[in-house]
RNA sequence: GGCGUGGUAGCUCAGUUGGUUAGAGCGUCGGAUUCAUAACCCGGAGGUCGAGAGUUCAAAUCUCUCCCACGCCA
């Protein structure tokens, strides 16, 4: 009934910022907690994890123009951002690779080669498309705007009216315009490869009906009901090819000029990532992919249930020789503090930021997201909840039963187990079969992709552990009969012991952490579901701490007080007197003067007066790449309590200047009023950190 | 606009094929306790299961209509 091997994928991320909460929450976290159950439950060598970045894609050629750097110097950075901050998080991937490296670029060529070869998967078709005659290239439906067909918004692009909401094509549009010259532009005919995914509706339909039908693990609702909607609407054709530079190139020489679509291309990432492994690590990768008895797992958010139920499945079966997933757990979303998340206005927790601003807390997060898992349908986070889930449940609870046993039996025994006797009491019998039994269900729930369940089952066993202190209260006992005392506090330090390796795939650090207050090495904790192993009488139990820390009510207020300077961003319209005396324009500089200056956005993450000084705030800002401290003179004006959270813009390189004994690294800008009032430059939508202003 | 998935206690969420008094955690109220990070343990209160209609001996669960949220598509 095992597979042979694993697997699993976690979705791709975009390349164009980095990763925030929501999708951890949604394909990452649940991905590794699973990998780390399998590989303690059937070996780590036969559990494959992979994921990687996804660095093609018109978005990414659209924000580099914007920001006048490379799609590859774009890519760059998001990759070592996202990487970095996967790692510090704990997920646990055997791989992160990406899409921009020549081995995907190779894999995603030679997989076309074989559909386009096989002569009756992909078909050519040429249709007319805007051309930008200027820059001599198509235009992406998003280089195009003009005017929606539909409610008139003048600023609609070419494949979506933002106003309206409708979807559109570029030729909908009424006097479309390129927005890269702003040219009108011109039709003209190109040729594109489409994949056939009509000739394979009758085989994806009994592909998914079978999946519906599985017993041994079920499919979700809303991903099987995503399916059927596509099915039953008829699949058609999809062109997988596009006429940009930045991408993978078509590998045929009438195909010049031309690079995969990128929703073809990124799937097979998860390939070439498993090519670069196993070329790591000197062994065979087609075991992963092509051997019937490998399970083949992608998790996802529900944005990309076709892509991974649909299109990718029917990409391998077309190849014909690679296994399909046995299952997508797709997760829904997670919203933040009631309202969707959303990047372009920050409202979101950044991955990256959450790590830089709760250090080697990583646990926590984990903890609340995991609680709090969009599993089946969309979910909430809110700081208030995520303080209350760590004190009351965390600390209270895990934390307060770890402490009590280790508390007890060091004050009590010096630390050392005592000698148990499991068979002449039931209270310590029922004990081990409340360990065994929380085994079976924490199995059960992960083996079917209920992480909360699983999650819930622990913290049972904890509430468990800590019913069975009051009811046995060895403080009273070690008085009459230290003996029972030590091997009721025996007993208790085995839940102990086993909450330690139940919380490994959940809580890797927390796990590790009790680990060593137990004196047990980390690494050998094993997954001991079956045949329970137990802390030999006498083991002498190691240096402990508190587990957890409470989060304070000012740790949540900052980050509340961040979230709502995006919701009332500060708008003041003054009335101007009624003599203004404007400055005079200053002497004309050329354009090579201008670029010189790098402004960026950041975000206000601490401000403070600083002491004895009347008119300099001293703040902290972060500037995606990087956190800065930097000295104003805007104390009058501005409320250190009220402007974290604030985004500015900032002259980033500026040459630093010691004030006041502490050297400032940049430049606020402000809008100065006629009356001398200052105002803040910040993007009108919001940005993310680090973007350039030119 | 079409399709899909949700809408359950103050909050966050469970509720398998329709079947006794609809559950958990947190919050709240009361009790007990002091080994422990005022934590833990026990108990109580609290729900017209989005709204309305229908099928049934019986509906949170099935059907229809409508409202709201999110997703996919046009």
């Amino acid at each position: 009934m095992k597979p042979a091997r694993y697997t699993i994928t976690s979705a791709l991320p975009y390349t164009n910022g980095p990763v925030h909460i929501g999708q951890v929450a949604g394909a990452y976290l649940p991905a590794d907690i699973y990998v780390r159950y399998l590989r303690l439950k059937y070996g780590r060598e036969n559990v494959l994890y992979i994921c990687g970045s996804d660095e093609h894609g018109v978005a990414i050629t659209m924000k580099a123009r914007k920001e006048g750097t490379t799609p590859q110097e774009i890519v760059n950075k998001y990759h070592e951002i996202i990487k970095n901050s996967f790692n510090d998080f704990g997920i646990s991937f055997d791989i992160y690779h990406r899409t921009s490296s020549p081995l995907h670029h190779e894999t995603a060529a030679d997989f076309f080669k074989i559909l386009h070869d096989k002569g009756e998967v992909l078909e050519q078709k040429t249709t007319e498309q805007y051309y930008d005659k200027e820059h001599g290239e198509f235009l992406a439906d998003r280089y195009i705007t003009g005017t929606c067909p539909k409610c008139g918004n003048e600023n609609a692009y070419g494949d979506q009216c933002e106003k309206c909401g409708s979807a559109l094509s570029p030729l909908e549009l009424i006097n479309p315009k390129s927005t890269i010259s702003g040219n009108i532009p011109v039709l003209k005919e190109t040729t594109h490869w489409y994949f056939k995914l009509d000739a394979m509706q009758s085989w994806l339909e009994e592909w998914i009906g079978e999946q519906a039908n599985r017993t041994d693990e079920k499919w979700k609702k809303h991903v099987l009901g995503q399916c059927r909607s596509w099915l039953d609407s008829g699949l058609q054709a999809r062109a997988i090819t596009r006429d940009i530079d930045w991408g993978v190139k078509v590998p045929l020489e009438t195909a010049e000029g031309k690079v995969l679509y990128v929703w073809f291309d990124a799937p097979i990432g998860y390939i070439s990532a498993t090519k670069a492994w196993a070329a790591e690590n000197g062994t065979d990768w087609e075991v992963y992919w092509k051997d019937s008895d490998t399970k083949l797992v992608h998790f996802i958010g529900k944005d990309n249930i076709v892509f991974h139920c649909i299109f990718f499945p029917a990409m391998l079966k077309a190849e014909g020789s690679y296994v399909l997933p046995e299952n997508v757990p797709a997760n829904q979303f997670m919203n933040m503090e009631g309202a969707k998340m959303s990047t372009s206005r920050n409202w979101t927790v950044w991955l990256n930021q959450y790590l830089e601003e709760f250090p080697n807390q990583q646990d926590l997060l984990r903890y609340a997201l995991t609680v709090n898992m969009p599993e089946n349908k969309d979910s909430d986070f809110s700081w208030k909840d995520f303080q209350e889930r760590i004190n009351n449940e965390l600390v209270a609870n895990i934390g307060n039963f770890i402490n009590r046993v280790l508390v007890l039996t060091n004050k009590y025994f010096e630390g050392k187990l005592q000698e148990s006797d499991f068979g002449n009491h039931e209270a310590d019998r029922q004990v081990l079969v409340e360990i065994s039994e929380t085994y079976k269900k924490v199995e059960q729930h992960l083996e079917n992709y209920e992480f909360k369940k699983g999650l819930q089952a622990i913290m049972s066993l904890s509430t468990y552990g800590n019913t069975f202190l009051a009811e046995t209260e060895p403080w009273k006992l070690v008085k009459v009969a230290p003996e029972r005392t030590g091997q009721i506090l025996n007993a208790a330090t085995q839940i102990v012991y086993h909450i330690g390796i139940l919380l490994q795939p959940y809580l890797p650090f927390t796990s590790a952490k009790i680990a060593k207050f137990l004196n047990v090495n980390a690494s050998s904790l094993g997954w001991k579901g079956d045949g329970l192993e137990l802390l030999d009488d006498g083991h002498q139990l190691g240096e402990f701490s508190l587990l957890f820390e409470k989060i304070e009510d000012d740790v949540i207020t900052k980050q509340l007080e961040r979230l709502e300077a995006i919701k009332h961003p500060v708008i003041a319209p003054s009335t101007p007197p009624d003599t203004i005396e404007y400055s005079a324009v200053k002497d004309t500089i050329q354009f090579d003067d201008f670029v010189k200056l790098d402004i960026r956005v950041g975000t206000i993450l601490e401000a403070e007066k600083m002491p004895k000084s009347n008119k300099l705030l001293k703040l902290k800002v972060d500037l995606g790449f990087e956190q800065r401290t930097i000295l104003s003179g805007i104390a009058k004006h501005f409320d250190a309590k009220k402007i974290v959270g604030q985004q500015v813009c900032v002259v980033a390189n500026l040459a630093p200047r010691k004030m006041m004994g502490i050297e400032s690294n940049g430049m606020v800008l402000t809008a100065e009023e006629a009356d001398g009032t200052l105002r803040f430059i910040s993007p009108a939508d919001g940005a993310m950190n680090g973007a350039t202003i030119g």
